[in-house]
RNA sequence: GCGUCGGUGGCGGAGUGGUCAAUCGCGGAUGGCUGUAACCCAUCUGACUUAGGUCUACGUAGGUUCGAAUCCUACCCGGCGCA
């Protein structure tokens, strides 16, 4: 407990203005800023994750963005561990680290912790080729403490849980403790009203259009594939599904707007479940 | 004016005598997730409710029937065809 790193957290929902804010800490408190971001994790991703552009970020660091091209995958666990490093590297320097970010599962996994057992490829292969009710025999077998917290229709997560299984006998215990962090966490949330937010959700997207957001989509598009570009979420699926003509122009917008709306919810929802568990001092 | 097809819940659109408060999609709400987390997944969505039910609903008004969103008649509204 004593000796915690001290790390200012910076959360909130999809067009919050996070971003901004982080910015204005950094440079009121001497900070650097880590994304904590799964999409701007990959180069080429800008308008479509509103990336903060160079002039924005007006000198100061930023880190964890564009680091990886999109056809390459990135996770929870490698970004807990890249920001580890990114923390003490900050902190080395005599500066405040400052996360800032949407992807809150993220923050989950460096506040919280996740066990270290690495995905393996192998192991993977071979459970992918399973039907669902072959996984959810085994994984209910082996260990039915895991299998009674997951959702059986939920074949991504029941993969994972199996791949721990196969490779270490059982899913080890979450240790989700506070107090037992090695982080000392100074959180700024960032959670404007239901009406302000959709507003500015719809202004930014009105924005993102006309900053060339579909022309963006083609040229990742082209790169990934249309696989990869589904998983890539919300424009990225939305506009590739009007470039492949499976809907029309008219429905593009209010489709996207509707679809980034759930996902300011879910962040919302996650936001509401942390002000119930944490010591958080909010801002605006 | 005649003929014809149609009018269903916030929207689109099924249903064509009982098992219909009404499939489904969209939209909306509430959540879940221990390495793909912008992913993946679940529940709810007419009203009221002591949660067992009760009520109001399928353009409007009547009618047939034990029973109608579903059949009949008239009317209103919309599309199409002929005038």
């Amino acid at each position: 407990m004593i000796d915690r790193k001290k790390i200012i957290v910076v959360a909130g929902p999809t067009a919050s203005g996070k971003s901004k804010e982080a910015v204005r800490l950094a440079k009121e408190r001497d900070g650097e800023v880590i994304s904590v971001d799964s999409r701007q994790i990959y180069k080429g991703l800008d308008i479509g994750t509103e990336k903060t552009t160079k002039e924005e970020m007006s000198g100061i660091p930023h880190h964890l963005i564009d680091i990886r091209e999109p056809s390459e995958s990135y996770s929870a666990g490698e970004f807990a561990q890249d920001a580890k490093r990114l923390i003490d590297e900050i902190m080395a320097r005599g500066k405040v680290p400052i996360l800032a970010g949407g992807t809150h599962f993220y923050f989950d996994a460096l506040i919280y912790g996740l066990p270290e057992i690495p995905q393996d490829a192998l192991v993977r292969e071979e459970i992918e080729r399973l039907t669902d009710d072959e996984i959810i025999e085994e994984v209910r077998a082996k260990d039915p403490a895991r299998f009674s917290q997951l959702d059986p229709a939920n074949r991504r997560r029941l993969i994972r849980a199996l791949e721990i299984i196969r490779t270490q006998g059982r899913v080890p215990e979450r240790p989700r403790d506070v107090s037992a962090s090695e982080y000392e966490v100074e959180w700024v949330i960032i959670n404007p009203e239901r009406d302000v937010l959709r507003e500015r959700i719809d202004t930014r997207l009105a924005q993102a259009l006309e900053n060339g957001l579909v022309e963006e989509v083609e040229r990742v598009r082209e790169l990934v594939g249309d696989e990869r570009l589904n998983e890539l979420g919300l424009e990225y699926r939305v506009v590739g599904e009007y470039l492949r003509s499976e809907r029309t122009e008219e429905s593009l917008l209010s489709t996207l707007s509707s679809k980034l709306w759930h996902y300011a919810r879910r962040q919302k929802a996650w936001l509401r479940k942390l002000a119930a568990t944490a010591n958080t001092h909010d801002t605006l």
